[in-house]
DNA sequence: ACCTGAACACCGTTCAAGT
DNA sequence: ACCTGAACACCGTTCAAGT
């Protein structure tokens, strides 16, 4: 094989893609340039308007890598199989998974299209995968509610936990806590199953000793 | 008094600061730049730099309006004085005053300063205003939570609180919900309540304690 | 002392000119 | 057909020159 042979349109997509993903990283997604992503993987301005329509095009391909990747890191072997350990489990993988991967994970709210463009149907695809599979494993554990309001029940308890992720990675979860963000996770979520669940409430921390 | 009074400092940066807040009302906080800023207000690029250190401190400054109307409505009159309806009036007025305020709010979390600066104290103290309002307020409903861990629940409660109403106000909570996120507000802060009206479930038992 | 705006080093995007 | 980079209209920030 020739040591450098001239890249093909879709290696130079992933090639910029991958670079930007590096950039947003390594210094947050205000750092990846047009400049830079053509410098980085050695094509010229223009030609990164060949590969995609504009900045925010190449940007949105990188979120939905980051998509697919929280996919995976959820939907990895080894979910326990009574339901309320099982949301616990999950918390915890969406818990770290934004935790070590912060500003990928940021921009994928932070981001706005320039105008009101929205966003490409094979995007909004793969965010209700993501979405689904959350609602798929958490509904078992509230299924004391209502089937009619068991949609929103998994989407209130689903956006606090959000919510303390979130702050938590951004240190704003309170001025001064001794509780990390796990732990506020965790009681989150106890305190929402216990809220709809009462008589068997297994609180032994069996299960979450692999802390 | 003259028709065309020379502004004072004071006065140039009170503008400064109104129109950057009314240029992030109308078009996000991206659409403020020095040069527009100086444009609105009628003096030159440099003499930005006489007034703020820098963007980054003409956008703090904007932010510190926000959390004080922030303040201000959390802390208007009218709540309740039983607790558990204070703390829905508490989740209503946060929900409508992000509503009503999105881009002022949103900016709170995106901006960040440039390199590692940290935010002043004088704005730190203004957030903690907020703040410790909110727990003032929450954590009466919470009292059968032991005093050592009433901190961290109150915290973990209004994070959730906080994540419905954001996702709620970026078209994010849930793919198709019929459920609003003041709907979804409520029922949080009532799974939250009611999980602890539970005798039976207690912050001690929960493996809460260990940190 | 402060105001000014040209200058500098960037930015996204376009497009005539090359191959 | 695609690659190129100068050109355009921006951006934050600085600073010598004015008052």
């Amino acid at each position: 094989m020739p040591r450098r042979m001239p890249k093909s349109h879709d290696e130079l997509r992933l090639d910029a893609i991958a670079a930007s993903r590096a950039m947003v990283e390594a210094d947050g997604f205000s750092s990846v340039t047009v400049r830079r992503v053509a410098d980085r993987i050695g094509c010229s301005i223009g030609s990164i308007y060949n590969l995609f329509r504009d900045l925010d095009d190449l940007i949105i391909h990188v979120c939905a890598g980051t998509i697919d990747t929280a996919f995976e890191v959820m939907s990895a072997d080894g979910l326990p199989d009574e339901p309320h350990e099982r949301v616990h489990a999950m918390g915890r993988r969406y818990h770290d998974f934004v935790l070590a991967n912060k500003n990928l994970w940021f921009m994928l709210f932070e981001h706005r299209a320039h105008d009101g463009r929205d966003l490409p149907p094979w995007y909004a695809e793969r965010v209700g995968k993501l979405l689904a599979y959350v609602h798929a494993n958490v509904a078992p554990a509230l299924e004391k509610v209502p089937p009619d309001s068991r949609i929103d029940a998994v989407n209130t308890l689903w956006a606090g936990v959000h919510g303390i992720v979130t702050l938590g990675a951004q240190g704003k979860l309170g001025i001064v806590t001794a509780a990390s963000a796990a732990d506020c996770v965790r009681l989150m979520i106890d305190m929402v199953l216990a809220g709809h669940d009462q008589p068997h409430v297994s609180f032994d921390g069996n299960g979450f000793g692999r802390l």
